[in-house]
DNA sequence: TGTCTAATCAACCAGTCAGTTGATTAGGGC
DNA sequence: GCCCTAATCAACTGACTGGTTGATTAGACA
């Protein structure tokens, strides 16, 4: 598997709904793999291949305590979100705010450039 | 298929170098679907599905020029995220706050200890 | 009328993913 | 030593995903 920008990783980890209830849970305070497995309808192995998903994308972290492995929330990594997310969101308002500064002098509005270059995926 | 909740379309949506390359493009203006596809090395068909998963995220609109659908930016959809990631975000915050505050109280007390790092390469 | 362009639809393929069952490692408690 | 618990590893399955090629719809224009 190809070595994935961190944005993947986290958006993808919070794309599932247990992942993120899982994560809400962590919020409250760490807890051990069987502990967060309890509620759900599923096996104790796929709660710790969620866990796993989580772990890679540096969402949460895992101690040890015997043979118990805490879990515990990294919300760091939110932030790494929050700014691409938060940069985007601005520039369109910004854009809004300009285009609305332009409609109201001009009855006619130039063509937004379009790019070029190319991008492999 | 089952409705799924909005925020894993848009988290899945995003989490998609490809669909985060062109949600970047879209805050700069709108855009057709070929100029959408341009500077990437997939055919236009394959940006369409893209565009579609985006559509259906509530993150971009498209709109009738003749032929063209000039694809739009709804920036309105990312308070969704920011809100989810916020509001656990500062709970785990709060949390540690609490517990560093109980800790600093307490003589003789072990910090807190952090997990090793699990990055798979 | 044709013809060209923009975009989607349809069918298919390879790879990934969420889930399972079963086996295995690792660390107490006795 | 033996047994029990916590968690992971391994192999397999069915479903979804991202990509392709080829056909089709819809509109502009000579």
């Amino acid at each position: 598997m190809a070595a994935a920008d961190p944005l993947d990783r986290v958006f993808a980890a919070l794309a599932d709904p247990l992942r993120r209830d899982m994560v809400a849970r962590l919020a409250d305070g760490d807890a051990t793999v069987n502990e967060l497995a309890a509620p759900y309808d599923v096996t104790v192995q796929a709660v710790s291949k969620h866990l796993m998903v989580l772990e890679d994308a540096g969402l949460v972290t895992k101690s040890r305590d015997a043979q118990r492995r805490p879990v515990h929330l990294e919300a760091e990594v939110f932030d790494l979100m929050t700014k691409w997310i938060e940069r985007y969101r601005r520039q369109a308002e910004e854009r809004y705010r300009r285009l609305d500064d332009v409609l109201k002098n001009m009855p006619d509005t130039p063509r937004p450039k379009k790019g070029k270059e190319r991008w492999r995926p």
